[in-house]
RNA sequence: GGCCCUAUCGUCUAGCCUGGUCUAGGACACAAGCUUUUCAAGCUUGGUACCCGGGUUCAAAUCCCGGUGGGGCCA
C-alpha cells in the first residue's frame, strides 16, 4: 500500500510522566511508530507534562528509556507542554477576543473565575480508521471549562495547540479518549485548524476484563517489569503488535520490520484485549530460542549478577546457557533453574527414588553410577550417554539408573538430562554428588 | 445516571465490508500420545466458540432491527 493520504503523515506520541512507562502506552507509541514507519510519514514524541504536581523528571527518562528499548524511534524535537503555556495562553486569548470562550464565575468559592468555551451545540461527526463513523451530540457538553483562570490553560487547549502547530495528520490514541474527541474538535475547529483523522485504538483489559490499571495489577502494568523479568524487547513488541492487530493470516512471529511492512489500520480491532501473560512467555521463547550462543550470554549476564564473580571465571556458562535455552521463557527464571551447578544442591531423599524403589535398590544403582562414572576415562556428554545407556537398558527400566543419577546431580525434579549435568560438572564433582546421594540413604 | 464504544473457543484472533466453499481456521493455554530417565523443546491427536431474539433471503457468523452482556468517559 503506498501513501493513501494526500498530506504528508504526521502522528504524535503524547506520554505524561506521572509514573513508570505503562505497556498501554507502549502499544500505542509502537501503533504510532508501526503507522508512520508503514506510511513514510513522521512520529513526534511530546512529553505532555503540564500536570506540574505530578509529573517528574525520573518518570521522563524512564519514558524515553523504554521507547529505546523497544527499539522506537521518534522524529524530530521532543515537544514539552511545560515549555509551552505562553502558546496556550495566547490561544485562550484569542478564543476569548474571538467570544469563542468567556470568564464565568463560579457559584462555589467566592471569587473563583474559569474561563469556558462557548459550546455552538450540535452534532459532531469525525471519521474514525478503526470505528468508522462516530457521532456525538456535543450540545450536552455544555460550556465546558478549557482554563481553570485566564493564567492556567487546562489539558484540551493544551493538547489541541500542540496538535495544530506541529502539524498533526492523524491521532491515534486508545479508545479511552474517543469522549474527548468531540470538544477537541470544536477547540480545534475554533482556532482555525483543520481537524486531524482519528483512530481510536481498543484498550489493553485486565483478565476481569478492566482496563489494565495499576491499581490491580501493580508492577506488572509497567514496562520496567517486563524488563526486568527479562523478556525481550522484540518479543514484547511482537506481543503487544498482536493485541488488537492481526495481519489477517496465520503467522505469529514477526520482526519490527515485517510488522511495519504488514501494518494496517484498517486491520486493527475494535473491542479491548486482554493482556495474557502466558502467551507473552511463550512468545519470548521462541524469541530466546532463535538467539545465538553469544548474545544470549550477554543477555543473561545480568540477571545472574549474584554467579557473576564465578562466571567470569567459568568458561562452562555458555554450555549451561545452551542447556537451558530450549526450557527458558524469562530470564529471570536463570538464577534458579541453575543454581545447582555451582553449590551442593539440597533435596529430600525421597526425590531419589523412580517409580517406588526402596532405598536399597536406589542405593545400588547409584553405586553402579559411581562405578561407571569412576571408570570413564572420557567425561565428555557423548561417552557418558554410551556407557551409561549400556548399563540402563539392562535394568530394564532405565529410569531405575537414570532417575536417581540425574537427582543425585542436580537435586531437582526437572532438569536438563544426567550425561549433559556430569559433562558440566567434571569428574570429581559428578562422584561426589553420587556419594552425597548415597549417604542420604544410610 | 447520561453519552460513547463494543460482542467468534478460557485468552489473542481469521472469517463479516463483497451472504453459500464455515460440519467456523490458526496461535497460547489445557489434555493424551510419541520422542533413548525427569522437565522442556519438537511432532501427532483431542475438547472447547459465532451473546440472545426477531427480520431479510433459497441460504446469515456474515445484512437489518431490538434486547442483553462487557468496556470507556463524564457526573
Amino acid at each position: 500500500m503506498i501513501n493513501l493520504f494526500k498530506k504528508k503523515v504526521v502522528v504524535r506520541f503524547p506520554p505524561s510522566p506521572t509514573g513508570p512507562f505503562h505497556v498501554g502506552s507502549a502499544r500505542t507509541a509502537l501503533f504510532n511508530f508501526l503507522f508512520t514507519r508503514k506510511n513514510g510519514g513522521k512520529c513526534l514524541l511530546r512529553i505532555e507534562d503540564t500536570d506540574k504536581e505530578r509529573s517528574k523528571s525520573e518518570f521522563e527518562k524512564n519514558i524515553l528509556d523504554s521507547l529505546n528499548w523497544l527499539g522506537l524511534k521518534f522524529d524530530g524535537d521532543i515537544l514539552k507542554s511545560s515549555e509551552r503555556t505562553e502558546v496556550y495562553k495566547n490561544n485562550l486569548k484569542i478564543l476569548l477576543e474571538k467570544n469563542k470562550a468567556y470568564i464565568s464565575k463560579e457559584e462555589e468559592g467566592a471569587n473563583k473565575e474559569v474561563v469556558r468555551f462557548r459550546n455552538p451545540g450540535g452534532n459532531i461527526i469525525f471519521q474514525d480508521l478503526i470505528r468508522g463513523e462516530v457521532a456525538m451530540d456535543v450540545g450536552k457538553l455544555g460550556d465546558f471549562i478549557i482554563a481553570r483562570n485566564i493564567n492556567e490553560p487546562l489539558y484540551h487547549l493544551a493538547v489541541v495547540s500542540d496538535d495544530i502547530d506541529t502539524g498533526i495528520t492523524h491521532i491515534i490514541r486508545g479508545e479511552d479518549l474517543i469522549s474527548s474527541t468531540p470538544r477537541q474538535i470544536l477547540l480545534i475547529e475554533a482556532l482555525g485548524g483543520k481537524r486531524p483523522i482519528y483512530a481510536h485504538l481498543p484498550l489493553l483489559l485486565d483478565e476481569d476484563r478492566s482496563k489494565l490499571s495499576k491499581r490491580k495489577q501493580g508492577e506488572a502494568v509497567s514496562l520496567d517489569f517486563y524488563r526486568k523479568q527479562g523478556y525481550l524487547p522484540e518479543a514484547l513488541v511482537n506481543f503487544l503488535a498482536l493485541l488488537g492487530w492481526n495481519p489477517g493470516d496465520e503467522r505469529e512471529i514477526f520482526s519490527m520490520e515485517e510488522l511495519i511492512k504488514e501494518f494496517s489500520l484498517e486491520k486493527v480491532q475494535k473491542s479491548g484485549a486482554i493482556f495474557d501473560i502466558k502467551k507473552l512467555d511463550w512468545m519470548n521463547g521462541e524469541y530466546i530460542r532463535k538467539k545465538s550462543l553469544e548474545e544470549l550470554v550477554e543477555l543473561a549476564k545480568p540477571f545472574v549478577k549474584d554467579f557473576f564473580q564465578f562466571l567470569i571465571f567459568n568458561f562452562q556458562f555458555s554450555n549451561i546457557l545452551k542447556l537451558e535455552q530450549p526450557r527458558l521463557k524469562k530470564f529471570s527464571e536463570l538464577p534458579e533453574k541453575i543454581e545447582f551447578f555451582f553449590k551442593t544442591p539440597e533435596y529430600g531423599k525421597d526425590l531419589l527414588s523412580w517409580k517406588g524403589m526402596s532405598d536399597e535398590e536406589i542405593k545400588n544403582y547409584l553405586e553402579i553410577s559411581k562405578e561407571i562414572a569412576k571408570s570413564a576415562e572420557d567425561f565428555t556428554k557423548e561417552n557418558l550417554e554410551k556407557i551409561f545407556m549400556k548399563k540402563a537398558e539392562e535394568a530394564g527400566d532405565r529410569g531405575k539408573l537414570l532417575w536417581p543419577l540425574r537427582v543425585a546431580l542436580s537435586g531437582r525434579k526437572a532438569s536438563p538430562g544426567p550425561f549433559d549435568i556430569m559433562a558440566i560438572l567434571g569428574k570429581e564433582e559428578s562422584l561426589e554428588r553420587i556419594k552425597i546421594a548415597v549417604e542420604k540413604l544410610m
